[in-house]
DNA sequence: GCACTCACGC
DNA sequence: GACGTACGTGAGTGCG
């Protein structure tokens, strides 16, 4: 068998790996993720390589013989962070546990043991593999040395043969020294040539070959000015030269045979996974971490009983509801879960549903239930036709509030983090893909008694939590109740028009078809329109349109895109329109029909109240919350959600600007609440402040642009987001959001301000105490920062919003119930309600609605509603 | 089953 | 020099 020999260079790949993931915690608050990364690559490059003999190279001490030529080299370079610097004893146990030996050589770098072992390698007959994140050791490619640069992340690597240096510099491996020595390295300070980059250096060494000839025939230099660079620095580029150079006669004291490979020694591996929390490459080495925790479950006491009395019931209870799928309109119930001061129990639903008594325990407000998820525990209990009330706490809900980075909707993870005793998964538990499926009844018993239980044991911590937190207020008073609000939103559903649904669909699939012919026919060929990967390849290589963007994967064909090449060729736009209906055919008309309760003709879709980030909610199955309404043929869609009784409307009333407002409340911009106390159309009147000029002279582009700012402030974009927004350059974006803030003052101290908030704090909140926490924020990495600031500055904005429009619901909910109306709350889409009506109720309405959405929260600014209504959602408008 | 691209809303 | 950029959901393709 041939010999392999792998080298990698192991300071690289832990900081590439430390740099390229977020910081991964395990349980005891040590950073893994440079471990991690590492423990990735190497299996990854074990797998593909199968190296018979391996060694992995580090860094020694601080200097090297280096810094004797130049005292300068790896200046300025900033040090070892201490996050990353804590994981190299884990790496370096990692590679004992694999027995892959480690090196390091005082005076040496990493790549002067690798260049070393590589040439006595290939002198021996060895096929060699580098594995480094420094390009630099692309010079030691060879005939049979590979060298193996990650790309970005950590696994995905490019492999450079000398034939790839070619393509991709035009030089060899050898002259990589060379084009080093003339561009220079800013990462390890050296200095090179002076105003010669990659593509000067590939230019000169092309002609020339090597710094030495190139100094020799200095006159051949086109170009004055690089001439008298290239003549001034001549020491420096031949010293750059000797800098790059990988030394490959380092006095390495270790032989090649004591680099053979034999493979890990499990036991010891499994040691290091299990202590640094890597559950998922213990399950690679087949180790369940489930079958741990069902060794470790406690045993728990439970009845499963048949007949519900006063005897299994209590004033102070924890229900747990069990439903099979996600969807629990149409799911089947499986059973529940209670405990109380009487003992644990289960019982069927046919159970529940045949008990008066359970009937009325269930709707007494006084008998207080705890549970996990109210809003899936109302709707099911509705399903058999009970009603429940006197939920006063909701792990689920707890939880989110208390970190909605958190909040994995699973029962056993929201547990653990909690603290509670082990609890299996609910995949652990029933299996997942095909497998999935309800277990012997008594094993469903204890399951379900168990999450009783857990609810149980984390009520009193959570809460204190919660108090601690000052978030009790938010929880009870707003989450909470808004919880019983969507449950009937929810249950209640829209009815939807299917006659008129099916008619659109007709409609849609003759027009697509006729667009089909014609894009056929322009390409010359038939192909998946569908398909970004064969439309990439009529349109950009059969039809030679010029690729204006790549994705990770080949050519885009994204509608920014296709809009840059519509003057270039009559097929763009047949396929912006294809894509269009397309669209609309196969999410909206059909993924609307699927959905359509057979018995009714509504939907019923669920509101995630525990997800997003912001303390927005989201909406699935369907997902009503994003129902085109931009263009008219998009629009049509809403014409088929109607009301569900004869003579009814639907009405709809939405918050004007709410964001801003915001902003301009919490920032304290003068301009700003001027602004909006004036009733002022704000985008006109950012264009009039940004572009300072009168009212009369703003332009509608100008308007364009300042609302697209005012989008870009709301939305927490940045200066990339808005340059793609509006089409211009990044630097000119950047230039906006500069006037921006020169504008408005009160928004750009704000924005610095809660910054620092975020930096000291951790966190941030929004105006009714919702948090989201921001670790990100200390990265040294500038785009992962920027990303935290942004988000740092645009969660009190979008979650306070959200805070209001939750308010306002709860507030809506009281006021129906007080003026006796019929009127139902449908759908909230953000900084919408959408409701249904009898028409006589149309007038109380559009007094009612707007005054108490626009009291919800009382602010320095006005909230302003406006309200529409009609026959149907389109009308509605 | 999963990653990827694309597209819809706020 | 990094490297990917508001938040969501859903459909389709194409790989394994």
């Amino acid at each position: 068998m041939s010999k392999k020999l792998m080298l990698i260079d192991g300071n690289s790949i832990a900081y590439r790996a430390f740099f390229a993931l977020p910081l991964l915690n395990n349980e005891k608050g040590i950073h893994t993720n440079a471990v991690y990364g590492f423990t990735t690559m190497l299996q990854k490059m074990l797998q593909d390589e199968k190296p018979t003999h391996i060694l992995v190279a580090f860094d020694a001490g601080k200097t090297t013989f280096r810094h004797k030529t130049y005292g300068e080299y790896k200046g300025g370079r900033q040090k070892t962070p201490p996050e990353l610097s804590e994981q190299f004893p884990y790496i370096r146990e990692l590679l004992d546990a694999y027995s892959i030996p480690r090196y390091e050589l005082e005076n040496y770098e990493a790549d002067d043991i690798i260049g070393t072992l590589s040439l006595q390698a290939e002198k021996d007959g060895y096929e060699v593999t580098v594995v480094s994140g420094d390009k630099d050791l692309t010079q030691l490619s060879s005939k049979t040395t590979t060298v193996n640069i990650t790309r970005k992340g950590i696994t995905d690597i490019e492999e450079y043969t000398p034939e790839h240096v070619m393509e991709k510099w035009e030089i060899t491996p050898e002259q990589i020294i060379d084009m080093k020595g003339l561009m220079g390295d800013s990462s390890d300070n050296i200095p090179g040539v002076p105003g010669v980059g990659e593509k000067t250096a590939i230019k000169l060494l092309k002609q020339f070959e090597t710094i030495e000839k190139l100094m020799e025939s200095l006159d051949e230099v086109s170009g004055k000015k690089l001439k008298e660079k290239l003549e001034e620095n001549k020491d420096q580029a031949f010293m750059s030269k000797e800098l790059a150079t990988i030394l490959r006669e380092a006095p390495v004291e270790i032989s090649l045979d004591e680099l053979t490979f034999n493979g890990p020694q499990d036991d010891k591996l499994r040691e290091i996974f299990r202590e640094l929390g890597f559950n998922s490459l213990l399950e690679k080495m087949g180790e369940n971490p489930e079958s741990e925790v069902e060794k470790n479950l406690q045993e728990i006491k439970f009845d499963i009983i048949n007949e519900i009395t006063e005897e299994h019931l209590a004033t102070e209870n924890t229900l747990y509801v069990e439903v099979f799928e996600e969807n629990y309109h149409v799911g089947e119930i499986i059973g529940f879960g209670l405990h109380n001061e009487k003992g644990t129990f289960f019982f069927s639903p046919e159970v529940a549903q045949n008990s008066p008594i359970f009937a009325e325990w269930a709707k007494d407000e006084n008998q207080r239930k705890s549970v996990y998820d109210a809003k899936r525990c109302i709707v099911t209990l509705r399903r058999l036709g009970l009603d429940l009330k006197g939920i006063e706490f909701d792990l689920l809900i707890a939880s989110y509030i208390l970190n909605p980075s958190e909040s994995a909707d699973d029962f056993a993870s929201i547990a653990k983090r909690h603290g509670a005793s082990v609890i299996q998964s609910d995949e652990a538990f029933y299996g997942k893909g095909a497998k999935r499926k309800i277990p012997e009844t008594a094993m469903v018993a204890e399951y379900l008694s168990r999450k009783a239980l857990t609810i149980s044991e984390l009520e009193k911590s959570c809460i204190e939590d919660l108090k601690e937190n000052n978030q009790h207020e938010l929880f009870s008073e707003l989450e909470l109740p808004l919880a019983l609000i969507l449950a009937e939103m929810e249950f209640t559903g829209v009815k939807v028009d299917i006659k008129r649904l099916k008619g659109m669909k007709e409609e849609i699939a003759s027009r697509l078809e006729e667009i089909e012919k014609k894009i056929y026919k322009l390409a010359g060929e038939n192909f998946n329109i569908n398909s970004p990967k064969q439309l990439g390849v009529i349109l950009f290589e059969k039809l030679e349109l010029p690729v204006v963007k790549k994705t990770k994967t080949g050519y885009s064909t994204s509608a920014d895109v296709l809009e840059k090449l519509q003057s270039k060729h009559e097929i763009i736009e047949y396929i912006l329109h294809y894509r269009q209906l397309g669209k609309l055919q196969s999410t909206y008309i059909e993924g609307l029909l699927k959905v359509i309760h057979k018995d009714s003709n509504k939907v019923h879709t669920r509101f995630n109240q525990a997800l997003t980030q912001t303390g927005r909610l989201s909406s699935i199955d369907p997902n009503l919350q994003n129902i085109p309404i931009r263009l008219e043929e998009g629009r049509k869609i809403r014409q088929a959600f109607v009301p569900s009784k004869e003579d009814w409307v639907i009405f709809a009333a939405d918050y004007s600007q709410i964001e801003l407002r915001v902003l301009a409340h919490i920032a304290k911009d003068e301009k700003l609440l001027h602004a909006f106390k004036e009733n002022l159309d704000i985008h006109t009147k950012t264009a009039m402040d940004v572009f300072h000029v009168e009212e009369k002279d703003v332009t509608s582009n100008m308007r364009r642009q300042a609302k697209a700012v005012n989008f870009g402030i709301v939305y927490g974009i940045s200066d990339y987001g808005l340059s793609q927004n509006l089409g211009i350059t990044r630097k000119e974006a950047g230039e906006f959001i500069n006037r921006y803030f020169d504008s408005y003052p009160g928004v750009k101290e704000y924005m610095e301000e809660i910054v620092q908030e975020a930096k000291q704090k951790g966190y941030v909140t929004t105006l009714l105490q919702r948090r989201r926490y921001i670790p990100e924020i200390t990265s040294r990495n500038f785009n992962i920062r920027s990303f935290a600031e942004r988000t740092a500055m645009n969660t009190p904005i979008q979650g306070s919003a959200a805070d209001i429009i939750k308010k306002a619901m709860i507030d809506m909910a009281e006021e129906l119930v007080k003026e006796g109306i019929q009127a139902k709350l449908l759908l909230q889409v953000h900084d919408e309600l959408i409701f249904e009506a009898p028409k006589d109720e149309i007038e109380t309405l559009k007094k009612l609605v707007p005054k108490v959405m626009e009291n919800a929260l009382s602010l320095d600014v006005p909230l302003k509603v406006d309200f529409s209504y009609g026959p149907t959602w389109y009308d509605a408008k």
